[in-house]
DNA sequence: CTGTTAGCGCCTTCAT
DNA sequence: ATGAAGGCGCTAACAG
């Protein structure tokens, strides 16, 4: 039974069979043809005997052009295969119908669902996507603002690194403000007036601690990453719902990364669990992080939620069917994408019409906790 | 204790102070201004007393220029904050240093690996990528091809949708072979000649069906998706197994989707568990079919591997942590994404040079059974 | 209704 | 070492 590599490599050719590459080889030759080069709108003009000007006017729809020349252009376009060279349409007229995306890092999946729903509601709109990744690092993000605004596109969607507190340079902040439509996600800089898209983090954080706390649990851990508002607000919303029901936040029950990897989620969570044996409940505050404590506590052999309870944020599909299904705080990725990409879209054509801005400063979505089975009441006899 | 809505607000509201808000409207005063305008080659010239030539020269760094003409201008240039125009580049040189990347879905995780090391890889060697996602759809992808097209994309790299059998036209195969350097991922073509890398389908497949042979199940149930090369060579690879262990491939056993997605990964598999009672392990070929046929598992209140042995296909990181951990085919996005982007920016600096093209024809990369715990032994007494 | 033409910003040859 | 000038492909104002 074991090793059939023969059989297997036999039938992978066979899969592939020689007439294959005699096609190939027959394609070759049409590279490097008239069909590589551009077909300009001097081409068809040319062919079909007009002005370029008349060719244009066919193309754009724009003026008035006899119905013969017309149909003549609208001819030599279908069998020349023109398509028009956005590059130069761009030069004349100052727009790409590009938007630049710049994200941590694209494998996370809440970004990439962001991104996705950017992609899909930037296409209905004519737009395309590029994408960029920070790796959490301001000195890239920079560098990637530098580069999009260099390529000319017409606006930004931007989950900054940058924590809420940095002192931006003027040469620097011409690339997060005021010069190119910028709409923010995720994370706000309270100093720039441009608008942002977000989950409501402070209310979720506040809701999941309150729902631990009526549970029984008074030890709970928290572990966050990234230097950003929406980690801060999360924090802070923690430390309220422990306050508002007369429990002192305690720094010891704290861990804060820097990039808020699976990796420091491992590390936190059994450093956690190692340094207060009193601690009953956790809280991971993104999807990594999760990821992260789920590993360390596999690892240390305990079980959610007998001997921790748990709560995630950023929920995914197969939180509702792992054993025990998590309960999570999520967020709608897909409006934050829509809407981001909405809004943008509408300032870039408001500033093509006046000056610009909706006025709008923030629109926040709510976070919503979705109660599984990783919490466990805690009998409390000591109260 | 609930319901501190009020308290709430305060709080979010005392977050972020007024004071923003003043700092905000004075920096309003910037927009619109000189910051906002393109500094171009033309307003260092004048500005440094110099020609558009030699600020091209220091910029570009060829020619030969003085060097207190070339520290004038950039002096002038840091002091305008100047960008060079890649637009205005392009047009010129016919180069944009940007790649398009076509593919189902970003949200599929698989997807989205595989364009975080292309983004990566392209960044090191200074190309932007252009994301477009096709919904498994041909006509969008032609759309999507032909917009990049006309962006002047230097190369595409590409999970096409079509299936292995299509017919292109030739206006459309335009789009497809030869006008453009292209490479082709996870999924080929058999009828054109451009690189693809991919993963060995037909060996993976093999091997995880082979092991649940070896552990004694021969009723083994397939799901499947997307008429593509990659699942055509995965089934191939599991009748092969099945054939070369004398056990008849049988359709009831097989399900073959439109798109893969984790619906009809739910909906295949309660279909197979209803109608194939005899049905002892299961095989889902992607990883949204593999959510997809956990969630249908769970609902039917089955467990792995007691009740059903469970192989998945493209690994993630939980499934090592849930339970039991699973047993999965998987393979390296990351090489793939990686290898693609390289090679395709090999393809396109050869063009540049001579004619083009590396001759190389595929590069596949080896799946890896990664065996956990997802599978028992069957005993077979009626063998 | 149609053609001519002047740029968009940058590169680059040619002449000085 | 430097400046003038033409042109990439498209748009659109202007003239016929």
């Amino acid at each position: 039974m074991r090793s059939c590599i023969e059989k297997l490599l036999q039938s992978v050719e066979k899969a592939l069979p020689i007439l294959c590459l005699r096609k190939v080889f027959q394609m070759g030759d049409t590279r490097n043809t008239e069909l590589n080069k551009q077909v300009t709108i001097k081409d068809i003009a040319k062919k079909a005997g007009v002005s370029q000007a008349t060719v244009g006017r066919v193309i754009g729809g724009y003026g008035s052009v006899s119905s013969k020349a017309k149909e003549k252009v609208l001819k030599v376009v279908k069998e020349l295969n023109y398509v028009p060279n956005s590059i130069a349409q761009s030069m004349k007229n100052k727009r790409t119908k590009t938007i630049g995306v710049v994200v941590g890092r694209f494998g996370n999946p809440f970004f990439s669902e962001i991104v996705n729903a950017i992609e899909v509601a930037g296409a209905k709109l004519g737009y395309n996507v590029i994408i960029s990744n920070t790796d959490e690092d301001p000195k890239k993000e920079l560098e990637c603002l530098k580069t999009l605004y260099s390529k000319q596109i017409d606006g930004i969607i931007i989950a900054t690194t940058l924590s809420p507190d940095t002192v931006l340079d003027a040469a620097s902040k011409k690339f997060y403000s005021g010069s190119i439509p910028t709409v923010y996600i995720d994370r706000e800089l309270p100093f720039l007036q441009e608008l942002c898209v977000l989950t409501d983090n402070y209310f979720g954080a506040y809701k999941a601690t309150e729902y631990l706390i009526e549970k029984g649990h008074r030890n709970i851990g928290i572990i966050a990453g990234t230097n950003t508002s929406t980690m801060h607000r999360r924090i802070e919303g923690y430390k309220r719902a422990l306050m508002d029901n007369n429990i002192e936040p305690q720094e010891k029950f704290i861990r804060f990364g820097e990039k808020a990897t699976v990796e420091e989620g491992r590390q936190f969570t059994s450093d956690l669990l190692i340094n207060n044996q009193d601690m009953t409940a956790m809280f991971a505050l993104n999807n990594q992080l999760v990821t992260g404590m789920l590993k360390a506590i596999n690892d240390m052999k305990l079980s959610i939620p007998t001997d921790l309870s748990v709560v995630g944020w950023d929920d995914f599909e197969l939180a509702q069917i792992v054993n025990p299904p998590l309960t999570m705080v999520t967020q709608d990725t897909e409006k934050i994408g829509t809407v981001a990409t909405e809004k943008l879209i509408e300032i870039i054509h408001s500033k093509d019409v006046e000056s610009n801005a909706l006025g709008e400063r923030r629109i926040v979505f709510n976070a919503h906790l979705i109660i599984r089975e990783s919490c466990a009441d805690r009998k409390v006899e000591w109260i």
